[in-house]
DNA sequence: GTAAGCCTTCCAACGGTTGGAGGGTCAAGA
DNA sequence: TCTTGACCCTCCAACCGTTGGAAGGCTTAC
């Protein structure tokens, strides 16, 4: 199976295949005699269980765990189970950051008119909010695990 | 007002007030003879806005609209409130999915626990979950404008 | 006068993904 | 057999938001 049929099969793009060979995350298929990427079955699995956790917000370096969880199915229970509840954790803790921010942005949208009269507690709430010697300067979204790019240009 | 007093009157990193008025989120500031950035107070409470919203998950490009219409004063807060909306769904929707994969994860860590043989199907059932095809491929953390980045480095 | 602490610009890196250039390979149809 | 078009290859650059560092200028206090 080349890396064409790979992607279809799998979800993931040609490209990111290419990336996830280069930074180790899988490991490097057999080539054609023309240097073609050749891939397997469970390749394409492995891809598919990859594209699925990305789809969640899972760092490379947390799907190397995942993977390793996955893969390894004959070892000691108890050690698969540490890396799967610290993986809950972490879910856990971003759904957690992400419902703070609708709750505070709902809460902001339920005294807001919505209206075509200017005022409005969003922006007010915005411009006054938070007194900034008390913010804690820490990485601002390393907590959510979720990417801002907004478009594919 | 330098730009230091300025950061730490907002909150706003001194390297990313440069990098704002660099791509022209902020207007580009009066300088002194030497040249150092000139802030007033006005400034210092746009930033604390662009900060506030940064923290809730609003996108560079989001945040433009945003500033816009907190500058506008005829603005209609209707406006507003569909852009807060808008985004409450997007984080909703992000939370749930991540609800439903520490579902899957806890579902799979409860199972394997003192479980030593190598069969485990409900790892196989989440390595294959998803259909491929029943994907569609689009901007995969665009709408919740929320970063990855899990470590300063 | 000198050291500390500002400030300036510029350049690079991160992660994850995409686009494109420039070129080789394969299968089908004329 | 020859061409065509769809594939494949590698490499390089860009995107976002943020940080770090280098190399140098300015201001202030001792």
């Amino acid at each position: 199976m080349n890396i064409g049929e790979t992607s279809r099969a799998s979800g993931v793009s040609v490209k990111m295949i290419r990336y996830y060979e280069s930074i180790r995350l899988i490991k490097s298929p057999l080539r054609t005699e023309s240097g073609y990427r050749v891939y397997s079955d469970n390749d394409v699995h492995t891809l598919r269980f990859i594209s699925q956790a990305r789809d969640l917000g899972f760092s490379v370096e947390q799907m190397e765990d995942l993977l390793a969880l996955w893969r390894d199915r004959s070892r000691a229970s108890g050690d698969v189970k540490a890396i799967a509840l610290q993986h809950i954790d972490a879910l856990q803790e971003k759904a957690r950051a992400l419902q703070a921010m609708s709750d505070t942005l709902q809460h902001l949208a339920d005294h807001c008119q919505g209206d075509d009269r200017p005022e409005c507690p969003i922006i007010e709430g915005f411009a006054s909010a938070v007194a900034p010697e008390a913010k804690k300067r820490q990485p601002r979204f390393g907590v959510t695990g979720i990417d801002p790019r907004a478009h594919s240009h």
